[in-house]
DNA sequence: TTGAAAGCGCTAACAG
DNA sequence: CTGTTAGCGCTTTCAA
């Protein structure tokens, strides 16, 4: 890391920018009509308004977004709580949100928790503070202390959660998780494992998708063992490894394993090729979510999708609708999964 | 997609939330000791402060930090600018900066470009109504229209970019397109392509790279030829495909490809598996950027690596810097890049 | 140790 | 069609 500076002039010490004032008094009128011009309301003569735009543009004048939200009581800015983009699928649904809500006039303050439950708290503690218009989790952990500080708060929309603290948009998780395992059930699979390795917090989503991968299982005459249940969150990395080459060691090892997600499966199948074990004909493995590289030819993940994009419009459409109509009931948009079938998954041999 | 409503009550109307005055009125203080006591500033007496949290406490207060900002004439938000999360390696550098400021105090207000020039400058001049106390642009188009606006603007930091505009944040791109294509000339490679997707407004970026590739191919006594130069932004997908083909297809086809981004890599790897061509045998690979996948067994990219969390790291605290001493020079931050040799390339046969 | 009052930049009645 | 004025919630002199 080498250093190099330049001669650049620094810059000035920062003088107060231009205010409507400013503008006003240049323009030779009053802070009404500015504001009027900018806000293109009320009826003001063409020539005034040139004269405002004119003003504006020597001054290279910009409204003051704080300024306006404590007057107007209230803020165009979308709050979003986020575990960490290192799972490309949250990454995603965050650019999705982005994008949606810049076509909608809105900004989006961000806060990731990094899988911590104290990141969680405070970054919602403090997304309340900037007085938020509305409050969108991409996951949630189900933490307490943030429900509380969500009883006062502006309209909230959980992703992949459901609460009655807000209003939900996800896909159906027990469905999903059902629909991978049926698919592995008809390839004539019997021993088939889950594994997850999301964070201690995201308890619903991972028991949502086990009692799919249950009920999928009975619905085949296969009883769940419990053994073949694998929770690994908050483990470090190396201890999973082994955990997870224990598993495939058994004399009665697993034919094929269901992910509970792409991230999860992507890891997972490191693993197994670093075993020596071949994909999908020694264990077939099926992740969840669909993220951009489950496509790649390499990786070719057979997975269950949800629409990020999808799910990303129809949050930010929920929110803003709490917003104009705060009467508006609660409910749950649920979306259908759907399975994607590539190379991963194979009949057992 | 069906929806479910459920029967919870419609939220009250939105009622006012309380204020220091509240507070202070329960209180049976003045605004002035609450807002002591929220700072921890001046000299309060135990007691009424004790009175004062207490008072929080039951009424929820939450300071409101638009009336904050408007006050104290700042504010801790910093406008990160990025392409899109698309690409793993803005995602992981976006996510290492919200963490980083996220620790020293800061918010991060986003706003995506999603390779548009048009969004990029409105992105910017919304961020810059807000206020941001610093801009952080996770890679730059260097339209003028933005500089223009940043001239005005507060302190900015370019990660992988440099500008008179403000300090950067980069790796030596020159050197990185350098030590890639160094590493395919000593596998033996003498016919060696560049290609490149990233969007039309990239080209520093691209011009580096590519002038590090030209000057290792000539010290290698190679002469540069523009056939090979493939720089496909803003060219749809199948067309891209289309023309990759095409030059894998010649009798003098390059044995080696040097990529401009893993993300490229990937999808270039994606062409060549479809085409029935090997990786390495047939044609070695090589990426920039070294994001989470490039790791992956299945991928075994060879790669330069930037670390991104590094460069998120100096590029908060640079910008934290400026923003407490605005004298101090603007500079760059070099860092240095690394190649990191995987199973993508090998010696020609 | 505490309180009164002014003002940050903006919008919205309400007058003229 | 334009201007005056009050006030959003907070911090900060300056007095008491």
């Amino acid at each position: 890391v080498s250093k190099a500076g330049n001669n650049e002039r620094p810059a000035a010490t920062r003088e107060r920018l231009p205010t409507v004032l400013d503008v006003a008094r240049l323009a030779g009128v009053s802070k009404t009509t500015v504001s009027d011009v900018i806000r293109e309301q009320g009826s003001v003569a063409a020539t005034t308004r040139a004269r405002v735009f004119e003003a504006i543009e020597t001054l290279g004048y910009r409204p003051n977004i704080a300024a306006r939200s404590l007057k107007l009581q209230r803020t165009e800015v979308l709050g979003v709580v986020a575990g960490d983009f290192f799972d490309p699928f949250n990454a995603e649904v965050t650019a999705h949100i982005e994008r949606e809500a810049a076509g909608k006039g809105y900004r989006v303050l961000l806060a990731t928790t990094g899988d911590s439950r104290i990141a969680e708290a405070s970054g919602v503690q403090s997304l309340l503070e900037y007085r938020v218009a509305a409050l969108i989790f991409v996951g949630f952990s189900g933490d307490a202390r943030v429900a509380e500080l969500l009883g006062t708060g502006p309209p909230t929309i959980f992703i992949s959660y459901e609460s009655p603290l807000g209003s939900s948009v996800t896909i159906d998780e027990k469905k999903g998780g059902d629909i991978a395992t049926t698919h592995l059930v008809e390839l004539g699979h019997r021993r088939i494992a889950y594994l997850s390795t999301t964070f201690a917090g995201q308890k619903q989503l991972d028991r949502s998708r086990i009692s799919g991968y249950r009920r999928a299982l009975r619905r085949a005459g296969i009883t769940p063992s419990d053994d073949l249940v694998l929770r690994l969150g908050g483990i470090p990395g190396a201890e999973r490894e082994a955990i997870v080459h224990g598993l495939l060691s058994r004399k009665d090892r697993p034919t094929a394993i269901f992910a509970s997600s792409d991230i999860t499966a992507l890891e997972l199948m490191g693993y197994v090729d670093r075993i020596g074990l071949d994909i999908p004909d020694d264990l077939s493995v099926v992740g969840f979510d669909n993220i951009a590289v489950a496509g790649l030819p390499r990786i070719s993940l057979t997975t269950v999708a949800q629409a990020s994009a999808q799910m990303a419009k129809l949050a930010v459409e929920a929110a803003i609708a709490r917003l104009q109509d705060p009467g508006l009931p609660l409910g749950t948009q649920l979306i259908q999964p759907e399975l994607i079938v590539r190379r991963s998954t194979a009949p057992p041999r």
